[in-house]
DNA sequence: GCAATATCTTACTGGCGGTAAGTACTATGG
DNA sequence: CCATAGTACTTACCGCCAGTAAGATATTGC
């Protein structure tokens, strides 16, 4: 039958295509599935991938993306959420033993910069997606990660005694720059990754007001790019 | 003649239309009236505008919005240019008797979301653009505001006696900052923009370290949104 | 074996960005 | 005064892609 020859060609080698009443079977190419496609897809194509190659590299077509996924506005939102999730984890690994305050910050930037580099397209695909309605999904994407950051400024500043009700903000603040710096360096700065973690900090930290000795200024300056 | 009909529909009511050799004329419709225009039709339709429509708003028809500004893209830095004057302007003049470093601080970062708020729309088609070649185009137009900062901070770190190579992070860092503040203050904060200026100040004026008094706790504190 | 049902694909629609070719009009040269 | 050259603008089109509807195909329950 040509079904086989079909099989073969849409469905690729991985294991053959099992339509029919279900048994509760799970789908040959689940929701995860297509999500890894489509991250390999932007990977390959960058960040205006059309669905069709999403399909195609994992596999099927269109419509199954739709069916599985969605929209292209909710594939962005699934990508930013794992993206969101790597993130965190990477934070959580890099803070790990790091012990002041000012140490896991700058072990946070860093690895936040090395994380949105690593894959560079996926974060251009997600931040960079479509009109319209961009306000909404860019909070979104965003609260991801400001929320529970909100929380534990807010957690840090009762603990010092300090009016927490700036923490939303502040967090709202600190995910902006790093989005925007992380564009930056990925795109036109050459300087190491440490490097900016450290000058970054030290506005975070010590702020403009500048009164506090930079540690910045133990580096050896560099020309900027 | 059936172009006294077409020309009154087309070019609405303003001046006839002047085809033929010209003698020097400006066009009827030159680039500032179709960007005027296209002003208009955001804040009309949203970020999402069809260039047909913006040809519209300006009574002509779409080939000549390509000819007097370009392609999408081309619309979209023009309008940001636009902008970034505009909050260029409102911050000059918001500063103005300010003396201390914090107050001018706090008068930039407040005229600055009300500018954006002010024309939101405009700043989320400028922002929320097109896909591709997203990351040129987000840092052209970031950086338009963070290259004369840099310049800034660099001036008053070198006053400071302290290392002046920070500054393009710092001031790529506060233009993100201000940009995800503002469209999270514009879209779900209710709080008055004096207050999350005052907030953001402390932030970026004393930093996470938190050791200085914070001015932030002389505001009655509001539940966050 | 036959019907019911889930699964995937082919094929289509609508709309928009961008462009090429055509039309209407004015000034100048002979 | 007429033809020609030259410009301003429009109509009409192409290509592309997101999103969907209808059709084809395989599997299970009875």
């Amino acid at each position: 039958m040509e079904c086989d020859v079909r099989c073969g060609e849409s469905l690729m080698d991985r294991e053959r295509r099992r339509p029919g009443r279900p048994t509760g079977r799970q789908h040959v190419v689940d929701r995860e599935r297509v999500l890894d496609a489509a991250e390999r897809a932007i990977a390959q194509y960058g960040a205006g991938v059309s669905i069709e190659a999403i399909a195609r590299e994992a596999g099927v077509t269109k419509p199954i993306v739709y069916a599985r996924v969605g929209k292209r506005t909710e594939v962005s939102d699934a990508l930013a959420q794992r993206l969101a999730d790597r993130l965190m984890e990477a934070s959580a690994a890099a803070i790990g033993a790091r012990r002041t305050g000012r140490g896991q910050l700058v072990a946070m930037i860093q690895s936040s910069l090395e994380t949105l580099a690593a894959h560079r397209e996926l974060f251009l695909f997600v931040t960079g997606g479509a009109s319209e309605e961009m306000p909404q999904r860019t909070l979104f994407l965003a609260g991801q990660s400001a929320k529970p950051m909100a929380d534990q400024i807010a957690a840090w500043r009762k603990a010092a005694g300090l009016d927490p009700s700036v923490a939303l903000a502040w967090a709202y603040g600190v995910v902006g720059l790093l989005n925007m710096v992380s564009l930056w360096w990925i795109t036109e700065s050459d300087q190491p990754a440490e490097r900016v973690a450290e000058q970054l900090a030290d506005l975070l930290w010590s702020g403009l007001a500048g009164i506090t000795p930079q540690r910045s200024a133990e580096l050896r300056p560099n020309p900027q790019t």
